[in-house]
DNA sequence: ACGCTGATGAAG
DNA sequence: TTCATCAGCGTT
C-alpha cells in the first residue's frame, strides 16, 4: 500500500472488437467491467454499475440527432473511444463509444463503485464519503479527473480503459427510463446492478 | 425546488 | 450576435 492505492496487479484492457456491438447490448455487457485512469504510475479503478444507451440520429436524446457537429464528433469515429463532453456549466459526462465507425452511438458511464486510488478519489471530489464519489456521470468524471483533454481517448490505450472485471449475472440487472432527458422517454435504455449502493438513484 | 455555470447550436 | 437549452449537483 502506497499513496493510498493498492498493488494488484491490472488486468488487459478489452479489445476494440468489445466495443463494435449494438449499443444496448455493450451498456449491459459494460455492467461489472472496471474503468482504470491512469495517474501518477497508479490506478484510480472503479467498477461499472450503472449506463444508459444514446443510439443514432433517430434517438431524439442522442447528441447526434441533429447530425455531426464538432462537439459530437467523436460519436461517428470507430468503436473504443471517449466521448466526454462538458455539461451545466460545470461538469464533465464519460461515454464509451459504441458500434461500427459512421454510426453515432454511445454508452454514457452513470456510476461507479471504487475500488483503488479512494484517498485520490476524495481530494478530486473535495469529499470524504466514499458512497458520495461516483454515484453519477458528473461525479465520476471529478473523481477521476475526466475532462475536454480525454474526449477522444483511445480506450484500448494505457491512460483510460476498461477491463473485464467481474462476471454479472444478467437476472441482476435492472432497466429503466434514462435520467434527465425531456425526449426518448419511451425507451427503457437505462441500465444498473440492483442492490448495488452506488448506483445514482433507485 | 432552485441556483450555479458556460459551451453549444439554432435563429436572426 | 443573441438566446434558450442542457445526458448534473449541492443546498434549501
Amino acid at each position: 500500500m502506497v499513496n493510498g492505492f493498492s498493488n494488484i496487479s491490472r488486468q488487459t484492457p478489452l479489445p476494440r472488437s468489445f466495443y463494435n456491438q449494438s449499443t444496448l447490448l455493450l451498456a449491459q455487457a459494460l455492467l461489472g467491467k472496471y474503468l482504470y485512469r491512469r495517474w501518477r504510475n497508479s490506478f484510480l479503478v472503479g467498477k461499472i454499475v450503472e449506463t444508459e444507451a444514446y443510439i443514432g440520429e433517430d434517438d431524439p436524446a442522442c447528441h447526434a440527432a441533429r447530425g455531426k457537429t464538432n462537439r459530437n464528433a467523436v460519436m461517428y469515429g470507430p468503436p473504443g473511444f471517449a466521448y466526454i463532453y462538458f455539461i451545466y456549466g460545470m461538469y464533465y459526462c464519460l461515454n464509451v463509444v459504441a458500434e461500427a465507425k459512421g454510426f453515432p452511438a454511445a454508452v454514457l458511464i452513470r456510476a461507479l463503485e471504487p475500488l483503488d486510488g479512494i484517498e485520490q478519489m476524495m481530494t478530486f471530489r473535495k469529499n470524504r464519503i466514499v458512497q458520495n464519489l461516483t454515484n453519477g456521470p458528473g461525479k465520476l468524471c471529478q473523481a477521476f479527473h475526466l475532462n475536454r483533454k480525454q474526449n477522444g481517448t483511445n480506450l484500448c490505450g494505457e491512460e483510460v480503459f476498461i477491463t473485464n472485471g467481474e462476471a454479472i449475472v444478467s437476472t441482476h440487472i435492472a432497466s429503466s427510463k434514462r435520467i434527465g432527458i425531456k425526449v426518448g422517454m419511451d425507451h427503457q435504455w437505462r441500465f444498473f446492478m440492483k442492490d448495488n449502493s452506488f448506483v445514482s438513484r433507485a
